[in-house]
DNA sequence: TAGAATTCCTAGTAATACAATAGGATTTTC
DNA sequence: GAAAATCCTATTGTATTACTAGGAATTCTA
């Protein structure tokens, strides 16, 4: 029942970089300074999200990265399904690795589980995300 | 995002439990046949359930597990809570292992995302599950 | 009262996944 | 041509998870 992570720092990486958005490029120099993760390790990240097509790089000095969507048409399952397994449960991806399915009835809950986070996940884009840093920082 | 086999083996053993309620003791040796799961690493999933005081245990030959409330009284929370660490991210449970929470906009999605699984598990009693169980049954 | 069946307890191990780092090649700007 | 970036691949450390092992203690039954 654990996050890893991956898609939490992803999606933090994916905020800080919609929180730029229209104003150029953002470098892993500086999102790693605001968000205190390591380069190296945010670097890791980026090859996913530039393979389902979410950032597009700009290489070279000066360079960085850009959403290829505006940030209300980029949801949260997306970023979490391209960084992590979001299944809870094996069984739940690929039911052939357990023969038990069909007469299992833990099976239903799990299925349950993921589907409500999934929701939750899916209905949150990054246009709200953006809104609601804005309103913590201007609380704090 | 992952439900480790702690958790998922303990409620299908507590689940086998309930199965035969106000029938006697359930062994070890008879659940893990039932649910293909060692004796070995069921063992090791009784002492957690035992200190909550979900199920009571009886020595000797003969004995084995029973519940100690009726199934409609215990809920796959306490079960899950009791087996296994349920918050998805580690600053929901203690907020002071990472100083950005209260600026952290991602914080709250991941609460939005505890909250609603917790109240899955908690709506769903053993009684549940065996209604749920006897209907897969009779299908099959 | 012996032996079989069971829970109880503690330790240990093997595998896996996760988190993070390292080093250098490539591209682009100025 | 130097600096600032991305890009790529490998490696390491570490923690957790899943599972096994062996034997002690308890209780029932014949």
């Amino acid at each position: 029942m654990k996050m890893s992570t991956r898609g939490r720092y992803g999606t933090r990486a994916m905020l800080d970089i919609a929180l730029n958005y229209g104003k150029g490029p953002v470098s892993l120099k500086d999102m790693a300074q605001r968000q205190e993760i390591s380069v190296k390790y945010l670097e890791q990240l980026i090859p996913p999200l530039k393979a389902v097509g979410l950032i597009r790089s700009i290489r070279g000095a000066g360079g960085g990265y850009t959403l290829t969507r505006h940030p209300s048409k980029i949801n949260l399952l997306e970023i979490m399904q391209s960084l992590e397994r979001t299944s809870p449960v094996d069984c739940l991806d690929s039911p052939d690795v357990c023969p038990r399915v069909k007469k299992c009835a833990t099976y239903d809950v799990w299925k349950e589980i993921q589907e409500s986070t999934n929701n939750i996940l899916r209905s949150l884009t990054l246009a709200d995300m953006m809104e609601r840093q804005h309103v913590k920082s201007n609380k704090s």
